[in-house]
DNA sequence: TCCTTATATGCACATATATTCATATATACA
DNA sequence: TGTATATATGAATATATGTGCATATAAGGA
């Protein structure tokens, strides 16, 4: 039978064998996320209100399927998710850690 | 006379017109930086202590080439700096808002 | 059912990225 | 000066990524 760590073990183990490859791989993830500049703004507007798909395509300039493939890749990631109201999704941010990460980072550039 | 707006400004701006282009450039290169798992490794390991990139490469069983390439792109970022001691190179991180980001979310990704 | 509106999706393409190999550079020492 | 060791760099390549066009799907109203 094979030792299999408890997760909550894992943080003591990291200082030896570093960083099990999902946490590697979750976490690389989230950053891929908040790597690129549209999702950024994307999840910045989102910070404030729910917005529709064309709300969000209106007010940073983009195009509805630019829009579209990049909630799609945020919902993969659960960092957003929406309501329907008749044929409009309205999209909202759905991961508070994330979102601070975000801001926190926003706020140190701004201030830098 | 333009009315640059001040650096401290910026934050009440975001609210009305987003994130300017700088700031939204600083950010995504920031978590670009933390969405691979080479420098996520990489960086959780200097978080701990200094290393030769001789050290990290083993530890990490990473090309010598690669984990260079990779400390290159941290240093440009200032993400990491280093110490000389003969022919050998000592790597340390060089930023605590980025490291604690790092190991924020390392934590959250372990305790889900 | 047909039309309109809102959103999603598949494909294509251009660009960015990570890694490797081979080699260059730099330092220490005999 | 020559050799060994540590690190950096350039070129090549395979893969990933972001975007746009065209089109599909889905819901609501006439």
């Amino acid at each position: 039978m094979v030792n299999e760590p408890k997760k909550e073990d894992q943080k003591e183990k990291q200082e030896v064998e570093g960083l099990d490859e999902e946490t590697l791989f979750v976490v690389s993830q989230t950053f891929k996320a908040l790597s690129d500049p549209t999702r950024i703004r994307i999840l910045h507007l989102l910070c404030e209100q729910e917005m529709s798909v064309n709300q969000i395509a209106d007010t940073l300039e983009l195009r509805q399927s630019t829009v579209s493939h990049q909630l799609r890749f945020l919902k993969n990631l659960r960092l957003v998710k929406y309501r329907r109201a008749g044929t409009t999704l309205f999209y909202s941010h759905d991961d508070e850690h994330v979102i601070n990460v975000l801001q926190q980072t926003i706020n140190h550039a701004l201030h830098h």
